[in-house]
DNA sequence: TATTGTACCTAACAACCGTTAGATTGTCAA
DNA sequence: TTGACAATCTAACGGTTGTTAGGTACAATA
């Protein structure tokens, strides 16, 4: 990939992702690149195209991201581990919700929802649909093996997910993506994971 | 106050909610609102003002909806009964959630939060925090009365909170508020608070 | 009747927006 | 050496942005 592209692609993200589609300018992706703006034009069509890149190169990575982890699930099913929720979970909120890339396009997601259709889908089946259809999965999964006994998997699912959406967006959807926050999210989210499991096991 | 004057705050959280503040102009709002541009001015300093009152207004509304809440917990500490928490889901449902205004102010923080740091804080604490302290409160009370037996409250308002956060986040803020996506909501949040009591009692 | 203040208007400003035409480089293959 | 191509540039286009100066119509007041 030609390097000024990429410089483009990851400067526009870093603005998006701050400010919004629209709210920032064409103008204002050159200056950080050091390149005049007719020069973006020789790369991409134009300013909806950088978008589009974008978000295309994300769904590439969730969809591979997703798919490891219904791999995993589907490996689980015949040789139990008891590490498979910390795997999945760590994968999860590493490679995913705290990944840089992928944190950044959430970011923009979230801003620009509420004013594209086609957003707000990309939003809902990734945020939404996706990881609580995996998790439902994974509750289907420890309650026909008899690891925990029989339960509702899809609000299960729900108990589950819900307090990690919840802190995701309390600490790693609000300002920048310090350290700091991501240790908030991790001491939360585990602790959340751990109290979780507790309840489980004594019912 | 003035007629104008508050279709112009009408017509501009109509339009700031649904695209964002930065990308509604005056002309945008002035076309709806039908004066001119120069018009606005009288009414207000700048752009940013009407965003001002906007979220001055809100920040009242609520203030007024969280203290009546709080003061329907103070009298239950004394006289119990036992509808306390359907009466403040429905109030916080129906009149902040779902209320059309307050509805379209939560949509614009969620847009502008991530650029804004005034607003950020507005966002973080009408939608995270003052929430997740009543019903800390809440399940404080009950615990204190015995009503349910010891347990981190905190904790406990994550996972009550949590869910109703996540069911909000994908019915109620995405689109337009429409009557069935209201439905949707009601639907599952309402299965949760009876689920959770459920599971509250039989512990 | 003259004056004052309110609520709007017309018209324009400098700055910025996305985008394009066309010129200018540097680097290869023929 | 010539030609082709990729990658960048200069310069400008028509349109939009927030904002302002100054004028107008009308009601209330003195």
């Amino acid at each position: 990939m030609n390097e000024t592209k990429q410089k483009i692609l990851d400067v526009a993200l870093d603005l998006f992702s701050q400010n919004g589609f629209s709210a920032v300018s064409i103008r204002d992706i050159c200056k950080v690149v050091d390149i005049k703006e007719s020069s973006v034009y020789y790369h991409f069509k134009n300013k909806q195209a950088i978008l589009d890149e974008l978000l295309q190169h994300f769904e590439s990575i969730a969809t591979g991201l997703m798919s490891q982890l219904e791999q995993a699930l589907t490996i689980t099913q015949k040789t139990i581990k008891g590490n498979l929720f910390e795997q999945t979970c760590d994968c999860f909120f590493e490679k995913y919700l705290m990944d840089e890339y992928c944190n950044k396009i959430m970011r923009l997601l979230s801003i620009e929802r509420l004013s594209n259709n086609e957003i707000q889908k990309i939003y809902n089946y990734w945020i939404f649909d996706k990881p609580l259809n995996f998790q439902t999965k994974v509750f289907s999964l420890l309650i026909s093996i008899r690891i925990i006994k029989t339960a509702d998997s899809k609000y299960l699912a729900v108990k589950f997910y819900a307090p990690i959406y919840l802190f995701a967006q309390r600490w790693l959807f609000c300002g920048t993506l310090t350290d700091e926050h991501k240790q908030f999210f991790r001491g939360n989210a585990y602790e959340h994971i751990n109290n979780f499991f507790k309840e489980m096991e004594s019912t």
